[in-house]
RNA sequence: CGCGGGGUGGAGCAGUCCGGUAGCUCGUCGGGCUCAUAACCCGAAGGUCGGAGGUUCAAAUCCUCCCCCCGCAACCA
């Protein structure tokens, strides 16, 4: 995994200076816990996926800038009648199928430039006894009990249906008319804990988030909440974690893979599990909000673990405006984007593109004109004529920065304001107004460049000296657009860094105060371009 | 009465929760600059914010009704 400054711990004890958005004690350092989805492994890494992981590595990043002590997972989901089927169909061992597939969304994910700190399995040994010893606690505590489930059966596509499911009567898929069995399973009490999830939702308004998916819980909390069936007998599936308590029973789904946010920061001790637990922020496409707005929490609540500090929700791509699917053949396939167009701007396009918690439409053709636009035109040609002049005029040697005159004033206040916009954004999950403040600074710098005219002033000698100041204030500006951006482009924001000849660990904020980067006879180095303008 | 999302200058999108100059990118037209990745800067044209009512001093934004579009089998963020 390529390094840079953002992915790298920060020391504790930094003082962050951003307003934050998790509870903290005065004195204490901030902690925040990002987790992804555990991805389930009957399909491979798309655009969907990996825009999740690129949201909690920015996230991820973002904090770990600011000082916190930050924890960051991801994974994937192995268990499941599904992937017993495909590993069937395959003619593969369910383990050997899912190591396969597994693998190949860590590959993925090791070839973009994330930042996690684990990458869980639901079949590795610490999940499995994690899983096994929540059960147990909630089974000894009485809600966890053994009952019978009757209902309408497919043979043809093992399982149940609802009167509502069925055509005529018939499986939609089968055609067939589904057969009443009843089969003995166990049972979460989840309905127990619907008052008590309605008061968290009440007490923490921001609980999840945006708002819109903390209105679609509450209206699944209008009805009333029955218990949940949260295990398959042996006779139909085998490929599951072995109830600890009845060894005729695996545990079915959601059971197995939530639990894995809590496996992972238990495994690194009482003490850190104590402290990070409580700071987790789960990711999640809109698609899984019940299982992680409803039956976690009320699982938590059971198990007697504090619940979560947000659920935060986002939405779909489509492509191209339509849906994406495998059916269609139109699956962005994300590495292929990165290797077309390079990782920092595949990333850009998705975080710039899209709002937090709406659907947003991928088009190869938007993402061209947002390349180009933003980061070739505006910030990679910034650094290009700033760079390019400081050569030319000072051959790398940065100048006195000389008397602040209110322009350049103006430029360090539009980078400021850019500062505490990115703050302010990021703390309300909105990463497109992040970088819309981040373009507006660059967009002033430019404008600085054309209203103080150093290339006019450089042929007259009186005057180069202020040539020398405007470009110590463009450097500045350079070095900011790079601390702010290393959340969302990591890689540029080391390139620009290394331009500027500034060590990685600048990129760490709170940065420098303006005016005090670059000292007395510091040399930059010559221009490349950052963002070659893509053609079309 | 199924659920949900959406209808904003030519295109694509923010803004709607917390009413008060309609913003951004691209495109078009005119001008400037020449340091720079034919990039940059300035200016202009272009919108009855889907429609109709209502509340209000004031509505894209709040309320009511209506019209149109897109998802809701599986996979899946």
């Amino acid at each position: 995994m390529p390094t840079d400054p953002t992915a790298t711990r920060r020391v504790q004890g930094t003082t962050p200076r951003v307003h934050d958005t998790t509870p903290r004690v005065q004195g204490t350092t901030p902690r925040v816990y990002i987790t992804t989805p555990l991805y389930y492994v009957n399909a491979e890494p798309h655009l969907g996926s990996a825009y999740t992981m690129l949201i909690c590595d920015t996230f991820a990043r973002f904090y770990r800038q600011r000082g916190y002590d930050t924890h960051f997972l991801t994974g994937t989901d192995e268990h499941g009648d599904k992937i017993a089927e495909a590993a069937a169909a395959a003619g593969a061992e369910p383990k050997a199928y899912a190591d396969r597939i597994s693998g190949i969304f860590r590959s993925t994910w090791e070839a973009s430039n994330l930042t996690y700190d684990r990458f869980i399995r639901t079949t590795d040994p610490d999940h499995v006894r994690t899983v096994q010893a929540i059960l147990q606690q909630v089974y000894d505590a009485g809600d966890i009990y053994f009952g019978s489930y009757g209902g309408l059966y497919c043979t043809g596509c093992e399982r149940f249906y609802t009167e509502k499911e069925l055509v005529d009567g018939k499986c939609p898929d089968h055609k067939t008319v589904p057969e009443y069995i009843e089969e003995e399973n166990y049972f979460f009490r989840m309905g127990k804990y619907q008052e008590r999830l309605l008061a968290a939702l009440e007490a923490k308004p921001d609980l999840v988030r945006p708002e819109r998916y903390r209105n679609e819980v509450l209206a699944m909390l209008r009805e009333p909440l029955e218990d949940l069936c949260i295990s398959r007998p042996k006779s139909r599936l085998t490929w599951g974690i072995t109830m600890p308590f009845d060894d005729r029973f695996v545990t079915y789904v959601w059971f197995d893979a939530l639990i894995n946010y809590v496996t992972a920061v238990r495994e690194l001790g009482p003490e850190r599990c104590a402290q990070l637990w409580p700071a987790a922020q789960h990711f999640i496409a809109k698609d899984i909000l019940k299982p992680h707005a409803v039956y976690w929490p009320t699982m938590l609540m059971a198990a007697g673990l504090p619940l979560y500090d947000h659920l935060n929700v986002h939405g779909y791509w489509t492509v191209d405006g339509q849906k994406m699917s495998k059916s269609l053949g139109n699956v962005v396939r994300p590495l292929d984007m990165q290797e077309k167009y390079g990782r920092d701007a595949f990333r850009y396009v998705l975080l710039r593109e899209s709002v937090f918690g709406l659907d947003a439409d991928f088009r190869e053709d938007a993402l061209v004109t947002r390349i180009n636009a933003d980061l070739a035109n505006n910030i990679g040609n910034l650094v290009s004529r700033t760079l390019s002049m400081q050569q030319k005029y000072f051959a790398g040697v940065v100048q006195p920065l000389g008397e602040h005159r209110p322009e350049d004033a103006a430029l360090a206040a539009a980078f400021a304001e850019a500062a505490r916009e990115v703050d302010a954004q990021v703390g309300e999950l909105m990463l497109s107004r992040a970088l819309e403040a981040i373009l507006r600074a660059a967009d002033h710098a430019n404008k600085y460049i054309v209203e103080t005219a150093p290339f006019t002033l450089a042929k007259d000698p009186a005057t180069k000296p202020r040539v020398g100041a405007i470009l110590h204030n463009l450097l500045e500006a350079l070095r900011m657009t790079a601390e702010l951006s290393a959340p969302f482009t990591p890689e540029t924001s080391v390139r620009i860094a290394e331009l500027l000849n500034l060590p990685d660990t600048r990129l760490a904020l709170p940065g420098p105060a303006w005016g005090t980067t670059f000292p007395a006879g510091h040399v930059v180095q010559k221009p490349v371009p950052l963002f070659p303008r893509i053609e079309v």
